[in-house]
DNA sequence: TTAAAAGATGAAACGCGTTTCATAGCAAGG
DNA sequence: CCTTGCTATGAAACGCGTTTCATCTTTTAA
């Protein structure tokens, strides 16, 4: 395969003004633009890109960090991603992490040794501690809230979200409610869990640990927090559902089991999944897809941003 | 930021010791070899990867092009390749291409150009024309039947499968039996529509055009595949719904439409989704998961291998 | 007419790790 | 004592495009 040397024999030329035609870059006579192209043709010669990336220090590539890729929630995080991706000439390195610690480390690493140009981690394991030290690296951007950190964001105000949600769900009647969430520790499952905590101080409710229910993330779970409050006593009345497609899982079985909603069990979803809407599911929208685009933006800038999305209601029937 | 050049220098050895070192070659003498490991710590020492690359030809990077990456088919498919990806250390580089050409051509180009080890096509929208003329630049894998052409593939037998759901549903006395069906192009497609027009002759039914369901891909899209059936005069009453998404979909519209399934309306998916499960339609079971991890295998080997999976009914109650 | 600005071009350095080839020491086998 | 053969090590070539710097020519402005 032919090299920019050998296009430079080719067209009588020098390498650098091979490499001036093929970046069209101005300052090359119009014979030798076009003796170059020739040569081009001729030979079917193709950049090597990698010694484009070595050469430049840069490879268009953005790593995107992400627990499970075929989880709605990732996946409109991830189109919005792709979309702007695709606008400003970048590809994407997917990195599904499953939540296993090690292989975030691998896509920091990634990010340290120049295989991609940045990284955006969708939902962070490890600590600030370990993203610190790749700081200098290059351009990591997170998907919750860091103004304490040197590291851009693009999130929503959770507390805020959740409080409103409750409130809600408490003007509408419902004193015993409990949710659902993907995982405990998390920041963004932490400012859900300080709003829920608050909300029932404020309220002077009582705090009940059986009202929360972890490991909430996929359509399948929400037959599973059924059947564990079908043990209850007393079970909650309305859920909070912090995604969608549990809340439709919910929702599915309560159809299936003659449970009536909402008067039965009232359920709040969340994200604003097309699955909610078919469903008629009541859930606070978050502009997943619009993160998304935001997102990559900030992994491509050099400025250091912290954006702030909204999240709104969306009442249908389960409220 | 240091490189083996000075890592040679620190540790009084050559740079071709330190590479011998750094990859773990035999035939390095201990004190030499501690030595390197003792420079690497000292200047805190990265490899450029991308030098690395130059210099091997490999990048550890597979390409993965599919239309839609946040649609549960694809979703299942690419947690396949993932899964496989990670046990053999590679990264993959997605490739979204909303179906336009141009964008598959410039996945195709990043083989050509070395950016990417092996492609895997998920679906194909461009010619066989134009995939032959990248045949020399590295693996491409596809999901489709290839077994008339020089490239591996991972498939299911769609039209035997579709052949089967059909004959399961005229056995349950269905007559008036439509489909909804992605894209109209595609060979799976065809595949799927020579099924149904072979199954028609087979047993004398009329063939009607109206009878299929065109660019259903989405949960939404069943409301739509509904809304047109309650134009018709004579609407089928069984529906083969190609994604269990669309089956959903439909499924959701009928229950809060009082539309009795299965006796006003028979609906067979496809995938096994477990959005399926959850709302008990009966469907084919397509191995995504097993397809994917197949895939990225063969997109690793130098052999070109043909595989086909079985596809098995699961009976729910939708039929 | 002359100085300054713009256009054109190439040599060489730079980014950096891998791998082949040549060489040398030393031990085992005959 | 000599031939293999293994251990050890480094120089140099290789993969390849980008960019800085120096140089020379041609315009343009004054």
């Amino acid at each position: 395969m032919a090299n920019i040397k050998d296009l430079a024999k080719m067209a009588n030329v020098s390498v650098t003004t091979v490499s001036r035609v093929l970046n069209h870059h101005p300052y090359v006579s119009k014979e030798k633009r076009e003796a170059v192209w020739e040569a081009v043709k001729q030979s079917n010669y193709q950049k090597n890109i990698n010694a484009v990336h070595l050469s430049t220090g840069k490879t268009h590539l953005i790593g995107v960090v992400l627990p499970y890729s075929n989880h709605p929630y990732f996946g409109l995080l991830l189109d919005g991603i792709a979309q702007e991706a695709v606008k400003n000439n970048y590809s994407l390195v997917l990195i599904q992490t499953n939540y296993e610690e090690e292989r975030e480390i691998k896509a920091l690493d990634m990010l340290k040794h120049k295989q991609i140009d940045a990284l955006i981690i969708c939902s962070r394991i490890c600590s600030w501690s370990t993203t610190y030290s790749y700081l200098e690296y290059g351009k990591i951007v997170f998907c919750e809230d860091t103004r304490q950190h040197p590291f851009s964001s693009t999130f929503v105000d959770h507390y805020t979200s959740f409080e409103t949600a409750l409130t809600h769900l408490y003007n509408k009647g419902h004193e015993k409610i409990g949710y659902c969430i993907g995982r405990k520790q998390g920041s963004n499952s932490i400012n859900r869990a300080n709003a829920y905590r608050d909300f029932l101080t404020k309220n002077q409710l009582p705090y009940r640990h059986d009202y929360i229910f972890d490991q909430c993330l996929f359509l399948q779970d929400g037959e599973k927090v059924m059947k564990q409050m079908k043990e209850m006593k007393e079970p909650p009345a309305a859920l909070l559902v912090t995604s969608d497609q549990v809340a439709a899982g919910i929702a599915t079985y309560c159809q299936n089991n003659n449970i009536v909603i909402p008067h039965e069990l009232a359920i709040m979803g969340f994200d604003n999944d097309p699955i909610s809407k078919v469903m008629g599911i009541t859930t606070m929208e978050i502009p997943l897809v619009e993160m998304g685009k935001h997102l990559f933006i900030q992994s491509i800038q050099d400025e250091i941003t912290y954006k702030e999305m909204g999240v709104s209601l969306i009442e249908r029937n389960t409220v």
